[in-house]
DNA sequence: AGCACGCCGACT
DNA sequence: GTCGGCGTGCTC
């Protein structure tokens, strides 16, 4: 009987990723009615303890536990939100970077577990009858325009007619009436990409010779089917993305599919559109940008079998392409490949492995790679592609430093003047500059001159900054905002001084130097979502501005020819900014900015302010050589053992009592270094450095210490961390969060 | 995370 | 005697 029953159920038998923090999955019965529509993937409700949580199949179960199953009665949607080439995958992820799967995938799939999409319905209409002449003549000019109008276009949608004729539902109701349009609901994809004009594009005809090359070692690598790694590192406008986009070519042909990675919002609109031009329906972008509808319908899309690119920003990294053949990481570098909050993925990593587990070629792309991934690809783990000369007509521009140490007979403006000089010349040659500055707001830091006082965030150890348009001080980590004060909270006097630059008095410095001078400002205050950013660029590419200010938004990818001059207002922000890669992301910066200067047919000029011009990263960036730049940062990052010699691993606590998270990381800091001192080969391996608050030591209003771990090898690392988790039983009084940041982005 | 269980102090 | 504080442990 016994065994009838276990036969019965072997097939009904699932191994479910429930969405609770547990570092295992769970086995269900799947109740036998809903046995057809159980595949992997699918979201269920299952039941756990007295509740019930939503969750994953994942497959058959691999081993039936010695407890009671219980039985799944409800799946949530027809589709599955992944497939069974997806599950590999993301079980390494929710390894590697020590998350509940269950939690994980309830980021990472849009909507969580619920129903990819009840599809939105609107109208559309259609001309019944195509016969012309007869009837015509009786319709008011409206409505004999509109039925001209659909018998051009096709059967098209109401909301699209609308544009051409408002208010147009009575008009085309009267004519369906009639018999001669027809007009009903349909299913409607929302479409990211929808509403552009969308002349076809060609490929390039002839590519140069560095392009052509690499082109072709990418089309071996994706007809080798097999897992082909590569580093393609060309300097800014040598033409990458015809590149990738060749080999996308390549990859659909065979029926392969493609996935391009790209680290902002605002840039999967062109990289979008390009693809959508030259592959057409079957190219989609995905990001969380994305209105949740419009997320929803493109991922149900992928999963039903209607999409083979997909032009997305960090989270597409899971998109459920079953047949990849090529995934795109442009500009690789970028920081915001890492995930911060929650499941804390690093994309570019998480893309490496889905191509080896696809047997796909990945392209690592970038001018100014990351110090690690040129490492890896100078000891051949990835096959290394270079792109020396520009396509655009002129060599890379020519870059100049700026001493900006106080000294009698220089000037301490914000704007030096070589600078100011510059930019006049650019105004009068009709010409464009950028000028970067990587902190937004009026003023950093706001204090008192007569006791000192400075203005900070109550819930985060940050100065408040200075917002000038808003009269607002706020904090740039929580968004805490106030009014800003004219007297001092403290002592009551009026001596409230301003400390430091923003991009909002960088532009107002603009407008008070350069009087004629049309201006733009572009950072997270005047373009909080990618589309504004879009906006913004397209006005400036356009000619309707001279001289666009702004953060590190306006340093990547972009292409302005009419871009003679490039400023970079503060280069030292970055640079002493206390992380191990403080200098590796200046030279990022500083490079990609410098890079969008002379894409056209004048030569570009780079100004760079700083008060440390010897500085090797500065040297560097004067003469763009990422080589010289490279071979400098490896020696210090060897001599301090940091990646790539090492790898990190952060355990961060945080709570609302100071003193408990203080207490309990000096616990867990002991407890683990004593654990890695009775094993031998870890100790040689594992070094446990902290605890110790970190920069932002208080964060929304959270009290947070770290413990850094640093290992020479992945192994000994897991292993430390394996440890970690088992010792760590969570005081719930005061409640205290740990999260395990593996490989982070920053040590902040 | 939730939601049980269980073990000690002041109330009808 | 019991209602309810919160420490501990498990969830197929």
């Amino acid at each position: 009987m016994g065994q009838t029953r276990q036969n019965q159920d072997q097939g009904r038998l699932w191994e479910v990723a429930v969405a609770a923090p547990l570092f295992q999955t769970l086995t269900y019965r799947v109740a036998p009615e809903l046995a057809e529509s159980a595949r992997v993937g699918s979201p269920v409700l299952a039941p756990m303890g007295r509740r019930m949580v939503p969750g994953y199949l994942l497959g058959p179960a691999r081993e039936v536990p010695p407890v009671a199953i219980k039985e799944i009665r409800r799946i949530l949607d027809d589709v599955p939100h992944f497939g069974p080439e997806l599950t590999p995958l993301l079980r390494w992820a929710a390894d590697y970077y020590q998350y509940p799967l269950g939690e994980a995938l309830s980021q990472i799939i849009p909507g969580g577990t619920r129903p990819l999409g009840t599809l939105q319905e609107a109208w559309a209409a259609a001309v019944e009858l195509p016969q012309e002449g007869e009837s015509a003549q009786r319709l008011g000019p409206k409505a004999g325009a509109l039925l001209e109008c659909l018998r051009e276009a096709g059967p098209s949608s109401v909301k699209e007619l609308a544009i051409l004729f408002p208010r147009c539902m009575p008009v085309l109701k009267r004519l369906a009436a009639q018999g001669l349009v027809l007009l009903e609901k349909r299913p409607v994809w929302r479409d990211p990409l929808a509403g552009e004009v969308l002349p076809p594009e060609e490929p390039a005809l002839t590519l140069a010779p560095d392009q052509k090359k690499a082109q072709t070692a990418l089309i071996k690598g994706i007809k080798s089917g097999k897992f082909s790694p590569f580093l393609l590192h060309g300097v800014t406008a040598s033409g990458k993305t015809e590149v990738y986009l060749t080999a996308a070519a390549e990859a659909l042909t065979r029926g392969r599919q493609v996935l391009v990675l790209l680290p902002e919002i605002a840039l999967t609109h062109p990289v979008g559109l390009a693809f959508r031009r030259r592959f057409g329906e079957r190219v989609t972008v995905l990001h969380s940008g994305l209105t949740p509808a419009a997320r929803l319908d493109q991922w149900r899309r992928i999963m039903l079998g209607q999409v083979d690119v997909v032009v997305g920003a960090r989270s597409a990294v899971f998109a459920p392409l079953p047949r990849l053949g090529l995934i795109v990481v442009d500009e690789e570098h970028d920081p915001s490949y890492k995930q911060e909050g929650g499941f804390l993925y690093q994309a570019r990593d998480v893309a490496l492995y889905r191509g080896k587990l696809a047997d796909a070629a990945v392209v690592l792309v970038s001018a100014t790679p990351q110090v690690s991934t040129f490492y890896r690809a100078q000891e051949g783990q990835y096959r290394y592609l270079n792109l020396a000369r520009r396509v655009t007509p002129q060599a890379l521009p020519e870059v100049a430093l700026i001493d900006m140490r106080p000294r009698r007979d220089r000037d301490e403006r914000i704007i030096s003047r070589p600078l100011v000089q510059a930019l006049g010349e650019v105004l009068t040659r009709g010409e464009q500059a950028l000028l970067f500055l990587n902190r937004r707001g009026y003023s950093r830091v706001l204090f008192c001159l007569f006791c000192g006082h400075v203005f900070q965030c109550r819930s985060c150890s940050v100065a408040l900054t200075h917002h000038a348009d808003q009269a607002r001080l706020v904090c740039h980590y929580c968004g805490y905002a106030q009014e800003t004060p004219e007297r001092c909270p403290q002592c009551t006097s009026v001596a409230v001084k301003h400390y430091g630059v923003g991009t909002e008095r960088l532009e107002a410095e603009v407008k008070r130097l350069l009087p004629g001078a049309r201006t733009a400002r572009l950072d997270r205050d005047t373009a909080p979502h990618g589309g504004r950013a879009v906006e913004v660029f397209n006005r400036f590419a356009a000619g309707d501005m001279d001289i666009l200010v702004g953060t590190q938004m306006i340093t990547k990818g972009h292409h302005f020819p009419r871009v003679t001059l490039v400023g970079a207002v503060d280069a030292d922000l970055s640079l002493f900014f206390p992380e191990y890669h403080a200098g590796e992301r200046t030279f990022q910066l500083l490079a990609q900015v410098a890079g969008r200067a002379g894409r056209g047919e004048a030569r570009g000029r780079v100004l760079i302010q700083t008060r440390h011009p010897e500085h090797y990263v500065f040297q560097a960036v004067k003469t763009l050589d990422y080589a010289g730049f490279y071979e400098q940062e490896m020696e210090a990052r060897r001599h301090s053992g940091y990646p790539p010699f090492t790898r990190l691993a952060l355990a961060r606590l945080s709570g609302t009592s100071e003193d408990a998270v203080k207490r309990e990381a000096k616990r867990i800091a002991a407890t683990l270094q004593d654990e890695v001192s009775r094993d031998k080969d870890l100790a040689a391996r594992v070094r446990i450095l902290g605890p110790a608050p970190p920069g932002l030591a208080r964060l929304k209003g959270r009290y947070r210490w770290q413990i850094l771990l640093k290992s020479y090898g992945r192994g000994p690392l897991a292993q430390t961390l394996e440890r970690l988790r088992r010792l760590w039983s969570p005081p719930r009084r005061p409640r205290l969060d740990l999260s395990v940041d593996i490989d982070p982005g920053s040590l902040f």
